[in-house]
DNA sequence: ACTAAAATATACCGATTGGTATTTTATTAT
DNA sequence: ATAATAAAATACCAATCGGTATATTTTAGT
């Protein structure tokens, strides 16, 4: 690896939280240079502009919480032991254990969706990338007789995306964890619900 | 109504759409001279400062979205009904007929939970009164025999704002109101399961 | 119609924005 | 060790940021 590659590396570790939380026009240059104690040249001569800085930065984010996911996923056996494991991972991201401003995926979403482009796409295509994911875990529910065929996988999918985003919203800005468990309680339920 | 009161509910219908769109960091204050056709000077004559145009956008866009749910749900008898009516008004703020940026609800909670300690102030009160409003709506179902007794108010409660601010997210990222369609019908769902 | 007050526009402020050209420093291959 | 190269720092740019003091216009009461 470069020194190129790790001053890179190292920009989109220290700006990725700063962008989670403030979103893309909230983090200003300044902000990237004070927390890399980097500076504007030196930003520069590793990005093209801001919107690189951003891009990878969400980049950065949406793998640290996937590649928890898929770790701890891979743990389990049953389909609906691998799906409740979305609860365990969030939960860690809204109690502030490893919080940097919430789930990126919802963050991005609400920020990019109307003003940037770029940042949208990336933040769609996550998005569709999930669906598909747990659709098709509930397809091999569905094959493996745990789960009912009556159900429809990408509606199923939807609903805990849906319900995963909308309790992190709640429950970071109530600051309440008895808000997320209970509202993870009804996840659990409609989980087993399934099948 | 004087004259500075016209103007000042001017200048927060024209910049409320934009607010909810952009974010407060997003929204210059250029943005709000073009959208109202005023000056800077016009703008700090009638408000102290950017917050105070945010906030009176924010209450805007709230009154906006309750104030529609309020008449429909009034006109619904049964509790699951009036329930049901959320679906129904925020399925215009997906498709686009009334939309000006979303929920203001999910859009300013992400966007100032972070930063905006005054703004983030009044979507937790905006977030806890609507859960209070649907819990007691679910005390009243319980009493009415309508609804099993064995159901947390505050947990449909959050469960119900949560779904439907997840799909909101969802929905407006994919452009797609078959993926709205199909989350609401899991709310359906669940409503209808409550007793 | 006239005047006092209210509301808006003009013209400006310093600070910060994202970005760049150039110089200095650090790295790396020989 | 040295030269070539890569990387980072310095110093700057125009534009825009939020905000203000002052001048002008518009409104409203008599």
């Amino acid at each position: 690896m470069t020194k190129a590659e790790k001053t890179r590396n190292f920009i989109v570790e220290k700006t990725a939280p700063i962008f989670n939380m403030k979103g893309y026009a909230g983090t200003s240059l300044n902000d990237i240079t004070a927390a890399t104690g980097l500076t504007k040249g030196s930003i520069y001569g590793n990005f093209a502009n801001k919107d690189e800085v951003a891009l990878a930065a969400f980049d950065y984010n949406l793998k640290n919480v996937s590649s928890r996911i898929d770790a701890e996923m891979n743990k389990q056996v049953s389909i609906k032991d691998k799906l409740l494991v979305y609860i365990n991972i969030y939960q860690k991201f809204i109690d502030g254990s490893v919080s940097e401003g919430g789930c990126p995926v919802l963050n991005t979403a609400v920020d990019a969706d109307d003003t940037h482009t770029e940042l949208r796409e990336k933040v769609l295509k996550a998005v569709l990338g999930w669906k598909n994911k747990i659709a098709k875990l509930v397809e091999a529910g569905i094959s493996a007789k745990e789960i009912n065929a009556d159900h429809n996988p990408e509606q199923v999918a939807l609903t805990i995306i849906a319900i995963i985003e909308g309790g992190i919203m709640i429950s970071r800005l109530t600051t309440k964890t008895s808000h997320w468990d209970l509202i993870m309680e009804s996840l659990k339920k409609y989980i087993n619900s399934l099948g």
